[in-house]
DNA sequence: TGTATTCTTCTTGTATTCAATTTGAATCCG
DNA sequence: CGGATTCAAATTGAATACAAGAAGAATACA
């Protein structure tokens, strides 16, 4: 059945986006075809299409006759991320405090239970995929398809760079998912009450949160030495 | 040979981007894959994938199984885009300011060279491919990859709501294509000094500018209405 | 032994072919 | 005569086949 292909096709762009925000394919890896084309049971045409899309969005770069990378995560990427992030996402949180709809309301709510749960007892990946599902929810809430675009990319990297850094060991991070819990409650109840200040406002709290706990792992004991690495494997 | 195929691919992506920047491809045509296939002798493979790179960029946008359609443009698109380029474009010339190379700042001459040229003696059409080269330059040199897939996407448009609403008769224009011509040598000028505050402040300066000639087309009367109107043709 | 070069193999890019979905028209019924 | 249904044509999506380019191994030479 044409419906079946169709499955496998969304299955394949689903899983890459997963496993290219958990690290799971690392920044800079190399996507062979043929491997991808014989575990989802498709052909090379609409598995190219698939990475042309993910190239589209960010998730991977495509090379001329060398095929496709995940996208590199370099200390420069940190950089413009720490410069870019807090605008965007205030931006976006005041659109969606002015624009967002019933059903996207309920739609976030439902993505905060997720996130409530992957708190409790799931995994860091299952952490930062109910995260950024939640963020994502905020992005559409917006309405605003030219803040999307670098959105969207900033939340692929965030999702990355949590991964990255996340700290087990820290003694506060219990505190620190505690509060972004209380920041995403606090966030769509601004949203519901349309407030647009107030919602623009908690975006730099939570971010300001994601800083510091980025931070502190970059930076354990003072050192700053650590970001001069490149976080993927050097080119070939 | 190849390389000749390569450059028909080239050739077809290029002329797409300039049709649709142009509107010699107006906001919702469909595109027919054949027509596109004989006209650059391509196969569709290939075309294809050049539909779905220029579906990332924001140029086209692709519908299952209906193939792929030139980007709306419609008065949701105007609001969000005078809400959001104000603050990107802002962003970009001050990252600009800051990281700009001293090749990029030759280029970004250059770019202005070919500006000026198009005003003195080009059409509308080469005036509004000359702006775009001229701020994409400046998009890369704020060297933040974040910010750059919104700003893309602003540029498209912004050239295509600057080709739907040149205005010829209005007595002012003259003067608003010198000033754009002053301000975008003051532009050089601030990213040469690595002036990043002036180069934001010209950022909103230009601007405004350009939402002037906007405003001057779309309320000519006072009038609003004319904004409820979808600019591109109606689903089918 | 080190380096350069050719040849093989693997991977990517393109063309062609086949299948499935959509669209429009004609026909059939109410 | 209006509306629904079915059938034909056109268009899109996927798979296979073929060509071109790049990476690596083996060999020749200094």
């Amino acid at each position: 059945m044409a419906a079946e292909a169709k499955n496998r096709k969304v299955e394949l762009y689903e899983d890459l986006q997963r496993q290219i925000l958990t690290l799971e394919l690392a920044p800079g890896e190399d996507l062979n075809e043929m491997v991808l084309c014989e575990r989802y049971g498709l052909s090379r045409t609409p598995l190219r299409e698939v990475l042309r899309q993910l190239a589209g969005e960010g998730y991977v770069t495509l090379q001329p006759n060398r095929g496709a990378r995940v996208s590199d995560l370099s200390y420069m990427t940190l950089r413009a991320f720490f410069l870019t992030a807090p605008m965007i996402y205030a931006e976006v949180l005041r659109l969606a405090a002015r624009n967002a709809q019933p059903d996207q309301i309920a739609a976030l709510k439902k993505a905060q239970d997720a996130f409530v749960r992957a708190l409790e007892n799931g995994s860091v990946r299952e952490r930062t995929l109910a995260n950024k599902r939640f963020h994502e929810i905020t992005g559409e809430m917006s309405g605003n398809e030219f803040l999307l675009p670098s959105f969207r990319r900033l939340l692929i990297d965030h999702a990355r760079i949590g991964m990255t850094f996340f700290n087990p060991r820290e003694a506060r991070m219990g505190d620190k998912l505690s509060a972004a819990r209380q920041q995403h409650d606090a966030i769509i109840a601004a949203i519901e009450a349309g407030d647009d200040e107030g919602a623009a406002r908690l975006a730099r709290e939570h971010w300001a949160l994601s800083r510091d706990q980025i931070g502190s792992f970059v930076m354990p004991d003072g050192l700053e030495t650590t970001l001069d690495a490149p976080l993927r494997a050097e080119p070939a």
